[in-house]
DNA sequence: GTTGCCATGTAAACTGTTACATGATTTC
DNA sequence: GAAATCATGTAACAGTTTACATGGCAAC
């Protein structure tokens, strides 16, 4: 079964924060600084159909006392698990270079449902590995620089300070957590 | 006809900086700073029958020694005129939202293929549609701040560091720009 | 003579986009 | 009563992923 896709835990993760339905998702997506995932209709109903199918969500026809219907979703115990094991994987170079998006918001659900242990840990392992792949895309840097466009050069040198601030966001993200910590003990 | 996407338009890119067979754009993919496009042939060489059919590339098989063969790719006139219009496509908010992906890309080409006017104008345009959605993210986060998830406010704060980076590259980048026409003229 | 790389491709399954469709409720 | 918004969905299509398949060439 693969009830799965960054966009589908994207609705998990939403869904389990708190009971949604259709439209819920889709007004956060248009009006929130969660606007780069689709609040298409064709995207979200049909993803909330596969999340049913496969268990991880259970909607239930709200009563009201209107006759429009409105269906909302919540997060079952399957669902709970498939959401955990996923803010849990562990960040792959792949990650870093293809799918940086997933992982922020991976990471953007983490405190709510994994702790902030969980939290600390997935920032420094983001941080030493997007620190390993900075060190090869410099490398890269100052042997074809020379080679490349002019133009080309610098969409690699925003790439890279991109990458390199990601890193002191990482590292300054993971002291934060732990001042609250500590605070909170 | 619609011969597009931001793959097609990356494999186009790199036809028009030299001819190419399938195989060298997957090296290209496995081996360079581009890495975060698809190398698998699944992706590739469907995308590139599309680009043909479309006319926006002609591929010819190299006559050479052995029997093996060896499909070269070569920028069509037609794939020129689709390219630069790609190229000179004005920046929108929706695509600083969801593809700046595609923004940069359209940048590491451009002085290539329409020289550094365009490069210089695409710049000031991004930084200017950039620092205003940056301006709706920061008003966002200090509102909602209070009501967000600690690691949710993170993630945030990362989001708009990084647009915050892309406005002062984007600007210096155009400076470099206009020096470099200075030394050159 | 077998391992590994060069080089091409295909097929099935899945996801997402675009566009359409429907009807209820609220606001002017 | 017209327009906007609430709220749900479907259908056709396109693009990607994953996995499979094939065979030549080179080195050991």
């Amino acid at each position: 079964m693969k009830t799965d896709s960054q966009f589908g835990f994207a609705l998990l993760g939403l869904i389990h924060q708190r009971a949604m339905s259709g439209y819920d998702l889709r007004k956060i997506f248009t009006t929130t600084a969660m606007g780069s995932y689709s609040d298409s209709p064709g995207a979200i109903y049909p993803a909330l159909a596969r999340l049913e199918a496969g268990g991880l969500v259970r909607g239930t026809v709200e009563e009201s006392a209107s006759l429009r219907v409105r269906r909302v979703y919540q997060i079952t115990p399957k669902g709970l698990t498939a959401f955990r094991a996923w803010l849990k994987k562990p960040v792959t170079r792949d990650d870093i270079i293809r799918r940086v998006g997933e992982l922020m918001l991976r990471f953007a659900f983490m405190d709510g449902a994994l702790g902030a242990e969980w939290a600390i840990r997935f920032l420094q392992e983001f941080a030493n590995e997007t620190e390993s792949y900075l060190q090869g895309l410099k490398d890269y840097l100052e042997t074809q620089a020379s080679k490349m466009p002019f133009s080309g050069r610098l969409a690699l040198e925003c790439g890279i300070q991109e990458y390199e601030l990601k890193v002191r966001w990482a590292r300054s993200a993971a002291v934060q957590y732990e001042q609250r910590k500590r605070k909170q003990a």
